[in-house]
DNA sequence: TTTTTAGTTCGATAATATCAAAACAATAAA
DNA sequence: TTTATTGTTTTGATATTATCGAACTAAAAA
């Protein structure tokens, strides 16, 4: 559903679904400008590549679970800072997190990263 | 060329060529972060695409001049935050700006934007 | 039950980002 | 030459973000 404006002067065509998905967006690139956050996502991208050598990746120890503490021996940031930087990536929807007991695990939300490389098409 | 780093107790591989990529990708992610920047990115972006339909865009005018004009008048806002956000674009290596007399064209860095769909990938 | 481990939330602070107004520079038009 | 038009830079006010340490909660281990 495409609702169109016109304003005096210009052919102001605006597609609001589209301006909300560039919001949306910007939320999600706002989630990747940090670098500490980029590499947190990084390292929990490469977790999941089960198969991937250790040098190939960021991570300290590959594999999926326990993110939180890989995070907290790889990076030097404090723990209340990870937890914020996860917190944002979560709320960007690019992973989705889930903790049973003292085991967090955290995998990559791959229809945004899809939603994303579409709109640098 | 790697740089690989071993931190006592850790397999903490570093390959610093791949931080150093990091990085930049934040910068990108950053200078997309802001709503009106990725719109005003969007907007060069469909300047180039000089056979889209209007109501396919997000800009006033199709075409490729004269992008701080439009900006200006599609956006309702001031032309020194216009000139900021377009040189945060450029610092970001995602536009390439030049301008004769008083014609200010902009197009898109196809490169940087193939560098940045390979990190989603 | 007590202690350790794992993660969260709060409060403070420093750094950065956003944005506009005003002064400025360069080009084009009158 | 004078005046508009275009865009830049500086300045400054305000808002947002990054980060830490400390206090806190919940689960597991001792």
């Amino acid at each position: 559903m495409k609702i169109l404006k016109k304003v005096v002067g210009f052919y102001n065509y605006l597609d609001y679904s589209t301006v909300m998905k560039l919001s949306n967006l910007a939320k999600i690139f706002k989630a990747l400008s940090n670098e500490q956050r980029l590499k947190l996502f990084r390292m929990v991208y490469d977790y999941q590549e089960v198969n991937m050598k250790p040098e190939e990746t960021l991570s300290c120890c590959p594999g999926m679970q326990k993110t939180f503490t890989k995070a907290c021996a790889c990076m030097n940031i404090s723990r209340s800072t990870i937890s914020h930087h996860l917190k944002e990536l979560q709320n960007a929807d690019l992973i989705t997190c889930t903790r049973n007991g003292q085991t967090y695990e955290c995998k990559v939300n791959d229809e945004v990263l899809e939603e994303v490389k579409k709109f640098l098409e």
